[in-house]
RNA sequence: AGGGCUAUCGCCAAGCGGUAAGGCACAGCACUUUGACUGCUGCAUUCGCUGGUUCGAAUCCAGCUAGCCCUGCCA
């Protein structure tokens, strides 16, 4: 080997050794805690509520506790954060469970339910009563607030809280026994009505709620508060680094207070991290129910949302999430994303997986007056020049074509090299052709554009080497498949933000754009729900998984190609 | 206003006392059988502000300012 060889090498080895990403910060608290003995292994889950459907924000939690869980050869656990009836469902559980799954975070034999362990919390409960540090009170819930105090103001001792720990145990285990009704009494913990962190001032642990749970059925009419409720489920699983979002650092200091009280021998790690936001984007349940009701957006799954449901609906892959995701990063600091950049993901993880066929969205027919009539012949089309492995196809070529609506101008301006009379463009994939005019309607309206075809051009090169600025897409017309297609815009307003002064969604009116008469090549038959394909020019489709069918065609725009030209506006 | 947290390019985000990574967006050029892709180039004399320590500060100290979260028997 040569020393120029060597240097080459060794160069390209700091290279790669430099482009490192740069770890974030619960990756390096997590180094921290297995250099210094913490803890030897990293287990982590994700723990939602099942009272509603998943969004692009879980999916960062989803996607961050599973993949801390693989980098570091530890484990991830699903667990189902289901401590309150009133509010959960069993609807959501699969849900929850079906996207999680999509994402690919797989929790393989570790399913959980928090409400599996309200046995061991009662008795965690009792523990602590035992030790002198919760008690059974008879406030009412107006009461508790009072003797709270205020974020300025510090508390007032319960007066309950003097109660010895036979009374406590007896009257706990009566609430437990179902002798009280709804908010007649609540279990306490013996914390400090003066902290100055409102969670600490003698936190509710346990309220009474006669209530059928989802999976306990009545076997309980009360249920453990989250405060008091997650840590254990952390603890009992073994979960080393408990990660959740901003709002909850303020319940820390009681998050390690019941972990320490408890006693487990290996306490987890509470982490916050920052919620990702998208701009111009509506997740608040609320909104979404509501435009559900007024039939404004076809369900929780309307591929304009941006639940998991819609994502996928729409044509996103879990791949194109997981880079968007990682794209954003992870801290501490609000933050919000730019939609651009999930646009930017998806169109880069299709790029080599999409065939690319053309499709006319908004067709005008084109004649080539000098092609034989009767005549069809068969042009070879490569169905992705970036992903050879993707093969080829047979492309049927007749004298009637279609071409998109905006490829032609009679009268065209400056820097427009489409279609125009005089002008010479490549059909992609077949032959020259030149503009030789145009057939209008009585209404003044293109109906048919007229061209010639150079024959030596076959393929779409021309043998004397001449040259032409334009190339579009085409679709044979007596082979061409009619079908739907969807194009959406941000169902916000972009100009003026997500909000109303009163508070109601400022809404963009046309956010849907239905084209029922898109003309496809015969490549397109037999498309399935959720297959995805680049529009040649026009940007990433997919099968709807509602609507369409083997005999209609529905395809939903998942996002358009980037285009640097712009059409001068015809005065 | 009591407590907690955060402030580095339009949007994310590295940086951890040695003289501002990277990505998205944007702009320009080149290439092009997608006005796409790709390639190249440009894009913070400056890190919320003001002082201080230091030979040297985005990084340390002090004081301010702004934003977010907290007074559920929700999670």
């Amino acid at each position: 080997m040569s020393e120029t060889e060597l240097k080459t090498e060794s160069k390209t080895e700091s290279k790669t050794e430099s482009k490192t990403e740069s770890k974030n910060f619960i990756e390096m608290l997590i180094d921290k805690d297995l250099a210094e003995g913490v803890y030897d292994t990293v287990h982590t889950r994700f723990p939602p509520e099942p009272n509603g459907y998943l969004h692009i924000g879980h999916a960062k939690s989803i996607l961050l506790n599973y993949g801390l869980a693989q980098k570091y050869n530890g484990k991830f656990n699903m667990r189902f954060d289901d401590t309150n009836p009133t509010k959960e469902d069993i609807e959501f559980v699969e849900s929850i469970k079906a996207d999680i799954q999509w994402l690919g975070a797989d929790w393989e034999d570790r399913l959980f339910f928090a409400s599996d362990y309200f046995g061991q919390m009662y008795e965690a409960a009792v523990k602590l009563i035992k030790k002198g540090k919760a008690y059974v009170s008879d406030l009412t819930a107006e009461q508790i607030k009072e003797y709270r105090g205020s974020l300025t103001q510090p508390g007032r001792e319960d007066p309950f809280s003097s109660r010895t720990v036979e009374e406590n145990l007896q009257l706990f285990r009566e609430m437990k026994e179902g002798k009280y009704g709804d908010g007649e009494k609540v279990l306490r913990a013996r914390i400090d009505m003066a902290s100055p962190n409102i969670n600490m001032r003698d936190p509710v642990l346990y309220r009474v709620a006669h209530m059928s749970h989802h999976n306990t059925g009545d076997a309980w009419c009360i249920y453990p508060m989250y405060d008091f409720a997650h840590p254990i489920e952390d603890a009992i699983e073994g979960i080393t680094h408990s990660i959740c979002t901003l709002e909850f650092e303020d319940h820390r200091p009681l998050y390690d207070w019941v972990v320490r009280e408890l006693e487990y021998p290996v306490p987890p790690r509470q982490i916050e991290f920052a919620k990702l936001y998208l701009k111009n984007v509506v997740t608040g349940k609320r909104y979404i129910k509501k435009l559900v009701q007024d039939g404004i957006v076809d369900g929780w799954d309307d591929p304009r949302l941006v639940s998991i449901a819609a994502l996928r609906r729409r044509g996103f892959t879990p791949e194109s999430i997981k880079m968007f995701v990682e794209l954003c990063g992870v801290s501490k600091a609000n933050s919000v994303a730019d939609y651009a950049a999930l646009e930017y993901c998806i169109r880069e993880d299709l790029k080599a997986k999409a065939p690319r066929y053309m499709a006319i969205l908004d067709p005008v027919k084109l004649i080539v007056d000098n092609y034989p009539e009767g005549r069809t012949e068969m042009l070879p089309g490569i169905n992705n020049p970036e992903n050879e492995g993707l093969g080829s196809r047979e492309i049927p070529f007749s004298r009637e074509l279609y071409i998109e609506r905006e490829d032609f101008m009679e009268e065209p301006p400056k820097k427009y090299f489409r279609m125009f009379p005089g002008n010479e463009v490549r059909l992609m994939n077949a032959y020259f052709v030149r503009c030789t005019g145009c057939v209008k309607d009585e209404s003044g309206q293109v109906i048919e554009v007229h061209c010639t075809y150079d024959p030596a051009s076959k393929g779409g090169n021309s043998p004397d080497g001449r040259k032409v600025k334009g190339t579009i897409h085409w679709v044979n017309a007596p082979t061409a498949i009619t079908a739907e297609a969807r194009l959406y815009e941000n169902i916000i307003d972009e100009e003026k933000g997500v909000y109303n002064e009163d508070g109601s969604l400022n809404l963009n009116p046309c956010s849907l754009t239905v084209l029922g008469n898109c003309k496809l090549e015969p490549a397109f038959a037999g498309a399935k729900a959720y297959d995805r394909f680049q529009f040649v020019r026009q940007g990433f489709f997919c099968v709807d998984a509602k609507d369409s069918t083997d005999s209609a065609l529905v395809f939903n725009r998942i996002v358009s190609l980037k285009s640097s030209f712009v059409l001068p506006k015809a005065e």
